[in-house]
DNA sequence: GTAGGGTTAG
């Protein structure tokens, strides 16, 4: 089943222009699901086919229900299909026939089918009615959860407490309260939805409130304000409670336990765990994963040893421990001694593998897997686009669809993140479409996915599109903006949205800091930069780190104000990291101060002796003030101390192709069309009074052809390739896998006049966005 | 068919 992949997986991650990847035309693919979707609603039109023979009425209840508990189990273990054809040969159905069928396909994330069993139930209970609204509720499809509400001829009480918690889990308190104020009748659970609607909306005062207003709270709602209170870290106010509940059930106890294990306080969680009159498979796991989160290996081994009946989560746990720690050989051994493993052991393993850096370790555990899930695909998705393997990443969406498995919230963000990682556009807003038509475009973590999709692929109009019609805005969105904004050298755009995101409550965390001193630097605004730099702890109460000191160097820096940003690197209560010295090396490139530029470098060498961007910074700042013998050194230095330069190259989507291009391309199949319309633009630059600088060599190529070669850097062949192919009108839009030269960099600034294109380019550190000459950087990078 | 506690993905 995936050969298809076999043959291809240990290609070099470098993207190859004649490659035959990302030609994703997802409509076209077909989808087997949807077709067999198709073919088992045609089949249930005509129900009485192939029944059995006798006469209905002859059948006893007794051997109905048979039947109905047989189309339950069967959709228990996941055999859709066996259960239909139960469904369908059945002598005589009830409505808990037709029930089970809907809330079996719900069970089994098939919400199109369980709709249209829903759909033609010939005399729908009030049950029917509550099996499908509880599809919507967990689909999170609250307006159309409300609407079949709102149709339902008769609601009850669990109707009622349906759409409760379907407003609490989707984070509407203010519906949740309005849907119980208006309920007929409440009982026990209305109670606890309303309680807990506050609760999981991190409203805990409300939710202490309602329970100190009412005394006949039943054992479930005194444990979830228990456990309310654990997840705000309030362990006093959970063990009060805990001390004087009128009952306790086991619950109770492994709730309190595990608040205690997962912070910290394992002597308390031990202690209460060896009062505790009950310990069920929970109590024991919680210590387990009580220890392996806080780092305690062998205390959580001494614990799992001891007991006596594990189930798959408790191993599930420990493996977890040993993955977390790097320790594999101790999580494979484990794994390969548990007796039933579950689907969740696999996938730990596979992420475990995943993120130590074995993925092909990883790849071999997810073909051997008996069942795959969407965490599965998940987990192996993220392995390949975090260790920069993006186009495997990618291909696998494909071979995913092709397995069935659908997308799901976690796969969406998945994806849109990997085409962030290489600029994929129209791959993404291929992806954006079917996430609206799956109706996942609301909700914080696919949303931030998509507005970064949209940043990182330089296409900033359309992620403020997507910015603006969140619903919810968490801090990451806000973050997301600012820093988006603040690359593509829209300072400005960036400290409105600063501003707005103030008024809104939602507080500006460290990472916002670094967004709005980014976006000051990035622009050049000085003043406003230092004014937001000093007053950050006061107003907003963030603690001032490292990186915010690197920003407010970089910016004094940039601004040309070298003295002060050495005062203040000396000043600031941090021992400097390569960070900041590089980025008193940058401002020194930009204003020529080739002394101070060798004493960062020297510093950055000294802690980052690999790094090789910093010295091929600092070769440039050589050459721009004619230093040719000191290039040259710098070069024997690197060769020396075996530096290896990462190779530049380029690359440019075209018609969901991505084309790559390195140096002096000679492989690229219109390379001949790309060569001369660069001499005929070459040409045309002349006359514009453009002059090759051949400053930035080393960047990646040998010293003797210089100027012939610059002229073939990779960006300006993607560059050229975009002009040539991409229709008029319409940005060519180009990534570097490093910082862009500063040759290139004035070369498209003529380009984008003489052609008229508006050309944006993502180098390795921000946006540039060149047009009628000018680029958004404002030369400034 | 609607509540509370443990493992995996983002």
């Amino acid at each position: 089943m995936h050969g298809f992949f076999h043959a291809n997986r240990c290609r070099s991650r470098h993207v190859h222009s004649s490659s035959s990847l990302l030609f994703l035309r997802w409509e076209r693919m077909g989808d087997p699901q949807t077709k067999l979707n198709r073919k088992a609603s045609r089949s249930l039109l005509r129900p009485e086919r192939g029944t059995n023979k006798k006469n209905p009425s002859t059948i006893s209840d007794a051997e109905v229900v048979r039947w109905n508990m047989a189309i339950s189990e069967h959709m228990r273990r996941g055999r859709c299909d066996l259960a239909l054809h139960h469904f369908q040969t059945m002598p005589r159905r009830t409505s808990v026939s037709w029930n089970a069928m809907i809330s079996g396909y719900l069970m089994n994330d098939r919400f199109d089918l369980a709709r249209q069993f829903f759909d033609r139930t010939p005399d729908r209970d009030i049950v029917s009615w509550n099996v499908m609204l509880g599809g919507y509720v967990r689909n999170r499809n609250l307006s159309a959860a409300r609407a079949l509400f709102d149709r339902m001829p008769k609601k009850d009480v669990v109707s009622w407490n349906t759409m409760l918690s379907g407003y609490a889990q989707g984070g509407y308190v203010e519906e949740a309260r309005e849907v119980f104020d208006r309920m007929p009748d409440k009982n026990s659970i209305s109670w606890n939805g309303i309680l807990s609607a506050y609760i999981q909306n991190g409203r805990i005062e409300s939710a202490r409130q309602l329970f100190d207003s009412k005394s006949d709270w039943e054992t479930v709602s005194w444990n979830s304000m228990m456990a309310g209170y654990l997840r705000k870290k309030r362990l006093v106010d959970a063990r009060y409670l805990f001390d004087r509940m009128p009952e306790r059930d086991e619950v109770s106890w492994n709730t309190m336990i595990t608040g205690y294990a997962q912070n910290g306080e394992l002597l308390e969680a031990q202690k209460l765990f060896e009062d505790s009159p009950v310990r069920d498979v929970f109590t024991w796991t919680a210590m387990v994963s009580g220890y392996v989160q806080n780092g305690m290996l062998m205390e959580a081994r001494r614990i799992f040893d001891e007991m006596s009946d594990k189930n798959s989560v408790s191993w599930n746990a420990m493996i977890a421990g040993y993955s977390q720690s790097r320790k594999m050989d101790l999580a494979r051994e484990l794994f390969d001694a548990m007796p039933c493993r579950n689907i969740s052991s696999w996938n730990t393993m596979i992420t475990g593998y995943a993120q130590n850096g074995e993925i092909d370790r990883a790849w071999s555990l997810f073909n051997e897997m008996p069942r795959r899930d969407s965490i599965s695909w998940a987990a192996i998705i993220a392995g390949y686009a975090q260790s920069g393997h993006s186009e495997e990443a990618l291909r696998l969406f494909i071979e995913m669809k092709r397995d069935g498995e659908r997308m799901n919230r976690s796969t969406f963000t998945c994806c849109l993140s990997t085409c962030a990682d290489i600029a994929a556009l129209e791959l993404g807003k291929q992806v954006h479409g079917r996430l609206v038509k799956a109706g996942y475009e609301t909700g914080c973590y696919v949303g931030n996915a998509l507005l970064a999709m949209y940043c990182k692929c330089g296409s900033i109009d359309e992620a403020y599109n997507v910015f603006i019609e969140m619903p919810d805005k968490d801090v990451v969105t806000w973050n997301t903006m600012i820093t988006g904004y603040a690359k593509h050298g829209y300072g400005r755009e960036a400290l409105e949205v600063f501003e707005s995101m103030k008024k809104t409550g939602i507080g500006p965390d460290d990472v916002t800091m670094v967004g709005v001193l980014s976006a000051c630097s990035h622009t050049g605004l000085v003043d406003k930069g230092t004014e937001y730099f000093y007053s950050m702890e006061r107003e907003y109460g963030i603690t001032t780190k490292a990186q915010h000191y690197t920003c407010m160097i970089d910016l004094l820096g940039r601004a040309g104000r070298l003295e002060d940003a050495q005062l203040l690197m000396k000043k600031m209560p941090f021992e400097p990291d390569g960070a900041t010295w590089g980025a008193l090396l940058g401002a020194s490139r930009i204003h020529g101060d080739t002394k101070l530029g060798e004493a960062s470098a020297k510093r950055i060498f000294e802690l980052e002796p690999d790094n090789s961007g910093m010295y091929v910074l600092l070769s440039n700042l050589y050459a721009s003030s004619g230093r040719w013998n000191d290039v040259g050194k710098m070069r024997l230095i690197m060769r020396d101390r075996g530096v290896r330069k990462v190779p530049g190259y380029s690359w440019i989507e075209v018609q969901n192709k991505v084309h790559t291009f390195s140096v002096g391309d000679s492989v690229h199949p219109d390379k001949d069309k790309i060569y001369g319309f660069l001499e005929e633009l070459d040409l045309k630059m002349k006359r514009d009074g453009y002059v090759s600088s051949t400053k930035m060599v080393l960047h990646d190529v040998e010293e003797e052809e210089k100027e012939q070669m610059l002229k073939y850097h990779s960006e300006k062949l993607a560059v050229a390739f975009g002009i040539l192919t991409i229709p008029p009108g319409r940005p060519i839009r180009v990534i570097k896998n490093l910082r862009v030269c500063e040759d290139c960099h004035s070369a498209i600034k003529h380009i984008s006049m003489i052609v008229k294109r508006l050309i944006i380019l993502r180098d390795s550190n921000r946006f540039h966005h060149f047009n009628n000459g000018n680029c958004s950087c404002g030369d400034y990078w």
